[in-house]
RNA sequence: GCGCUCAUCGUCUAGCCUGGUCUAGGACACCGGCCUUUCACGCCGGCGACGGGGGUUCGAAUCCCCCUGGGCGUACCA
């Protein structure tokens, strides 16, 4: 067994295994507990991927434990869709988790214990002050030039009307909360800055600034790697923390990633779906690469697998700015690995698309042949299918254009005599292909140049394709003879 | 408005903590050239930034202050 840190510590067994998720205790099982958190009320996007990202990435490294939590306290917008999509998105990265998922809504008893255990201690209590109440003083606030919050009208209440309530916390209103950030340094804040949040609304279910300190809590979360936007909700919740005798655990605050316009990345923006990508053809190794960059760096370097990033990751080299999603990086790392990628694979992935395109596949060349004929051609897998498809199926028609010039009757000897030198070959590997080529060069006295665009558009139908010599190899002697014939009896 | 936060090429960033080695490095994109049977790949080259203003210092991208600009938050969403 192999340490999936990639450390040298290999287990003796012959031949290595790697565990993923699977780390040899001595040398690298840490009690970091780290935790991804989305909450289900859509698709996995690039944001909350890059955050899933660097808490695996840590959990690896560290070999710390790395939980998934659903955040499903607000039933409304939560559904199952959205948790299916999130765990096929992080399943599609890599991004293993070792415990959960956990379920907030499966949970709502022992948050209810908790509120009830605050209520008593008096830190806590009931407000019944209705929605439009709080509308109209908030308004009244910010017309005043006041702050909009709340305003503590049922804080010392000690009545129990028969009415619908809120439970608050009670916050406290002097001195200040600061805690150090690991990646923004320290962050303080006034006290009085915080108004009494509800912990628990009208219908009896928990919300989110209280739910997620105890979940933390009792799942002994010892760091939380967050997106930024969480940066004021902390000071909320470190008290809360304390007010429920539980340690307060330290902190990361990742920047966002911001849409061209730096604006808060959203779909007006293209797509923001991690799966959309797979889709489009991208390959999970690229978005890996590319999110970890967007916020992460380690000098000069820009290629990394998930290997190295479990060695390399760091918190220390996370930025402080936000950055801005870049589609054409994210494209180029697709090129790259698309081009560095085992065919075998990558055939595998091309099949799917050529089936959903309606291409049968079966009875034609090897789809590993025809993926290394294309991989320094295609950015996407989507672009490598399209451009797969005229292996296996023969044209119909030609592009007019490529006709009108290449397949004209002036090119009927020469490719009569491509015919003849092709069918006398034994085999059509490369080497012979390239000699059947260079006797019609010879034979006809004509440069490649007055050959080779007549038998591509013969071959493909049109003027782009990987290399004659290639295509010929490929598509085999027979078919090719076939697509020839069938060429020249167009001609005229 | 208030609070928090951020600030190097168009974009991602290195450098900043421990001032001089920075006429600021790399990558994407873009432009030009080479290679070439098409399209690409590849290779070579170019364009291009320390937001502004004050300090401190012999010397500042690096330290301090102000300004400006951006982001986030300000929900019975998470």
């Amino acid at each position: 067994m192999f340490c999936a840190a990639s450390c040298n510590c290999v287990r003796n067994t012959s031949p290595p295994v790697v565990w993923p998720g699977l780390f040899c205790l001595e040398e690298h099982m840490s009690g970091l507990r780290v935790r991804f958190a989305p909450s289900p009320t859509g698709y996995l996007h690039i944001g909350g991927a890059r955050t899933a990202l660097f808490n695996y990435l840590l959990a690896r490294k560290e070999g710390g434990t790395f939980v998934l939590r659903i955040e499903d306290t607000d039933v409304e917008r939560s559904t199952q869709e959205s948790v299916d999509a999130i765990l096929q998105a992080m399943e599609w990265l890599g991004l293993s988790y070792d415990e959960g998922p956990l379920y907030q809504s499966e949970r709502f008893g022992l948050y209810k214990e908790k509120v009830d255990q605050l209520l008593e201690s008096g830190q806590a209590y009931r407000c019944y002050c209705s929605q439009e109440e709080l509308d109209a003083k908030r308004e009244q606030a910010m017309k005043e030039g006041g702050k909009p919050r709340y305003d503590g009208t049922c804080r010392d209440r000690t009545d129990q009307p028969d009415l619908p309530y809120v439970v608050r916390f009670k916050s406290p209103q002097e001195g200040a909360t600061s805690f150090d950030d690991r990646i923004k340094g320290t962050i303080s804040f006034n006290n009085d800055e915080l108004d009494d949040l509800i912990i628990q609304r009208t219908d009896g279910t928990p919300t989110y600034n209280f739910v997620v300190v105890i979940d933390d809590a009792e799942m002994g979360i010892n760091l939380v790697i967050r997106g930024d936007d969480h940066i004021n909700n902390t000071p909320r919740q470190i008290p809360i923390y304390q007010a429920l005798g539980y340690q307060v655990p330290e902190f990361a605050h990742v920047p966002m990633i911001l849409g061209s316009d730096k604006k808060r990345l959203s779909k007006r923006h293209g797509a923001t779906s991690v799966m959309a990508y797979r889709e489009m053809g991208y390959l999970p190794e690229a978005m890996v690469n590319y999110l970890v960059r967007l916020g992460w760096s380690f000098g000069d370097e820009e290629i990394f697998s998930m290997a190295d990033l479990i060695e390399k990751f760091s918190l220390d080299n996370v930025g402080r700015s936000a950055g801005v999603f870049n589609p054409d990086k994210l494209l180029w790392l697709n090129e790259h690995y698309i081009k560095t990628g085992d065919p075998a694979r990558l055939a595998v992935l091309v099949a799917e698309i050529l089936e959903g395109l309606d291409v049968d596949i079966s009875g034609g060349p090897d789809l590993t042949d025809v993926v290394q004929t294309l991989q320094d051609r295609a950015k996407t897998l989507v672009e490598m299918a399209e451009g797969a498809r005229f292996y296996f199926e023969a044209p119909q028609s030609y592009d007019e254009k490529a006709a009108a010039k290449f397949l004209t009757e002036d090119k009927r000897e020469v490719l009569e005599l491509t015919v003849k030198k092709l069918s006398e070959l034994s085999s059509s590997s490369l080497e012979e292909v390239e000699i059947a080529f260079k006797n019609v060069m010879e034979e006809s006295g004509l440069k490649f140049g007055k050959i080779g665009p007549s038998v591509r558009v013969a071959l493909v139908g049109g003027t782009v394709s990987p290399s004659i010599y290639e295509v010929v190899a490929v598509l085999g002697k027979d078919e090719v003879l076939a697509r020839l014939q069938k060429a020249l009896a167009s001609l005229g």
